[in-house]
DNA sequence: CGAAAGTGGATAACGACTATCGACTTCAGC
DNA sequence: GCTGAAGTCGATAGTCGTTATCCACTTTCG
């Protein structure tokens, strides 16, 4: 079971292998996970059989690319495990997992949405739910969230700030800030008043612009 | 400019006619905006020709099904700002929205969605900002609403419950009341710890239920 | 009763994507 | 430098789901 064994690929389609790896990494990134495998093979200057060839299914190729950066998110959960204030450490795991959706549509489909295939993505998925509520149960026993708050309400409030995302990415990539601060507030024990909320609310015209940018597509 | 004139339909004519309407109504509300005219033909015991003959593009369909109901939502937001309080007309205002929503697929995509074509909705999704504006301004003013809340963030509020909606429908219907209520509180001045949260946080076997049923598609 | 209006549903036309194949190019080792 | 194994390319065939048409037939209404 060596871990990349294989055959030694040739010098050309070792190259080739990565130029595909990068171009998905990017197309993955700003354009979400329904790229087609001739995008992919177009932006690497690569004929679509090269991709076919390399990865018989496209499955096989998220899991290649995404399995890295989803240790990264693992690895977040339990370094934000560590920190004394369980508070801190829940919002240092949100914002810091937000960001990582922001700067990359597939990593959040992947995360939120379905796990079809991708086996080791899933995987890891299930690895940082628990780590994430004990991060949570810990901050509710420190007084700092409500008592009648619970896991499943982190995993809600990443499918609200990702519906932000969604909607606002084009106009204004920092927004989910705001909401992610608004939802913390409405979580924490003792709401006060003070720090201000980040980034600015959209104005008309950004709303009008979100709105017809058909940013949720329909039919 | 006679509202409903045109011609008078033959008896057979109007009866199916209202067969598609029905049909059609019943499908937006389950499934969402995306089904095709087929579906509905089908759904309403009728052939696909007859569809296309009485509603040529679809938008016409959905324009002639949701002007009352987006109607209603006018009349809501009219209403809710009757109330002398004006907090309480904000929660009534975002609980009947988000509750016309819940019951609805097709009105939540089409009122948060893109309005391509179908000009009455659209235009009556422009008349009912200004009344919600005004609605939180006033809120605001009596000191119930933070300071730095602006119109924008009652749109992005039904985005993230509206994604609530979206994940959890199948699985808890009633799921969005509680995170309208944590919204609710990070927006109000003084967030009270008093009322608790309504409706029951997702449990781990609703949310692998809810991640692994596609509620968001991908590919 | 007959003309006009309306109907059904097989099927053509489409568009987007997946996947294959075989003539051709490149590499690595001798 | 030659050779054959490894790799490449991209036109194209196959699928799938949807939109839209057409016309022989049925129904309505005066």
């Amino acid at each position: 079971m060596a871990t990349t064994s294989e055959k030694p690929l040739r010098k050309d389609a070792e190259r080739n292998r990565r130029r595909i790896l990068d171009a998905a990494a990017e197309l993955f990134a700003e354009r979400g996970l329904a790229v087609t495998l001739n995008d992919i093979a177009h932006h690497a200057d690569v004929g679509v059989g090269t991709v076919y060839r390399r990865f018989p299914d496209k499955d096989l190729l998220i899991d290649a690319l995404f399995e890295e950066r989803v240790h990264e998110l693992l690895d977040l959960a339990e370094q934000s495990l560590e920190c004394q204030d369980a508070w801190q450490g829940l919002v240092e795991f949100l914002e810091g997992s937000l960001e990582l959706q922001a700067r990359d549509r597939g990593l959040k489909q992947l995360l939120l949405g379905t796990p079809q295939g991708c086996a080791k993505v899933g995987g890891v998925r299930e690895r940082i739910f628990p780590i994430v509520s004990a991060l949570l149960v810990r901050a509710r026993e420190e007084g700092r969230v409500r008592a009648d708050v619970e896991p499943g309400d982190l995993a809600a409030a990443q499918w609200m700030v990702g519906a932000i995302l969604d909607y606002s990415r084009e106009v204004r990539p920092e927004l989910w800030r705001r909401y992610l601060h608004v939802l913390l507030r409405g979580l924490s024990a003792e709401a006060t008043v003070h720090d201000p909320l980040p980034v600015a609310a959209l104005g008309p015209q950004e709303l009008d612009s979100v709105m017809s940018s058909g940013a949720l597509a329909r039919r």
